[in-house]
DNA sequence: TCCCTAATGCGACGGATGTTGCGTTAAGAT
DNA sequence: ATCTTAACGCAACATCCGTCGCATTAGGGA
């Protein structure tokens, strides 16, 4: 049944975007009953997040390609993967944070796990020598990452994979 | 009468956030009748957008402090400011810019008007022979600033803005 | 001064969103 | 098989948001 709601939300976020995802379409869709709805998931957001941690993959691990660079590069084709995606869960549960705390907070947890996880090329880096060790992983990944979410959420335009290959380049160049 | 409200919308911004952004607060607040901010603003997003517009200063320049990396550092710290501002009206458009077409536009439009004027940066470092004639202006600002705007907006994180110096740096280095 | 028009104030209404009480169903334990 | 409990379906209700018709006021021109 929570798959059943699941796909539902995927299919109304398909059709009719985040600002047209109501529960009662998602009732009407899943054969499940509104109440239902709002006594489980709460509202739109709570919704989300549950898709949003359905698709969380806890083996989630970076592609090791053998250089920095390279694996910035498939980091970024992820990232861009699921910016462009659609429907876009990721832009669905951005927009939603913006709405209610419970969103906001599964996106920053999702968010840290995810960075977390993704340090692991700079360790890797470091350990092939490529990089000092006191590199801020952080602020490299967020070097190589963010102009994809400003020009793909914020800015809203469209973002070609090569632009952001060059993105991931200039990241893995400010470390050497 | 229109700068009683905008007062009252930057007012409540301020005491409730976004999310407790109110057409009725609004009314009560600036004395302005419910009816009327409908019809002139017609949403909440209405009013920041003509908040966001009143704002805009037409005659905003970069500052020339007669290098490209001080140049984006100054342009850094100004994107830092805004975003930190207590209420951030960026932040509000922001959030706003997902609810409704209109808020996303004027944002997008906002945010070219910026882009465009900031590229004279670029022209200067190219006329001083900093760098390379055919440098990539959007990419280049994409690199400096975009690193603030996730962050702040999207992970909701403290930004020192000794980080955000370092952000100019990294992207003044990819150019040379 | 008088009139015309546009904007505002006001109360009432309609619709959508979210909540509550209660009956029903399904699953697990003894 | 029966009992217990938790989840679900259902309809009615409450609340909030936005709209509409009408009265009032302000401003500008003949």
């Amino acid at each position: 049944m929570r798959a059943d709601v699941l796909a539902a939300v995927e299919a109304e976020l398909a059709e009719h975007g985040y600002d047209g995802l109501t529960i009662d379409a998602v009732a009407a869709r899943s054969g499940v009953h509104r109440t239902t709805l709002y006594r489980r998931w709460k509202d739109v957001s709570g919704l989300l997040v549950d898709l949003l941690a359905a698709g969380a993959d806890d083996a989630w691990e970076p592609a090791d390609t053998g250089s920095l660079e390279t694996d910035l590069m498939a980091v970024n084709r992820e990232v861009h993967a699921a910016l462009t995606a659609r429907p876009s869960i990721t832009q669905a549960v951005i927009a939603a944070s913006f709405r209610t705390a419970e969103a906001a907070e599964a996106l920053t947890r999702f968010w840290a796990d995810r960075y977390e996880r993704t340090a692991l090329v700079v360790r890797r880096a470091v350990d092939r020598g490529e990089v000092a060790a006191d590199v801020d992983a952080h602020r490299l990944l967020l070097t190589a990452t963010a102009p994809l979410y400003h020009q793909l959420v914020l800015l809203r335009q469209p973002m070609t994979r090569d632009e952001a290959d060059q993105h991931a380049r200039i990241a893995a160049a400010s470390v050497r």
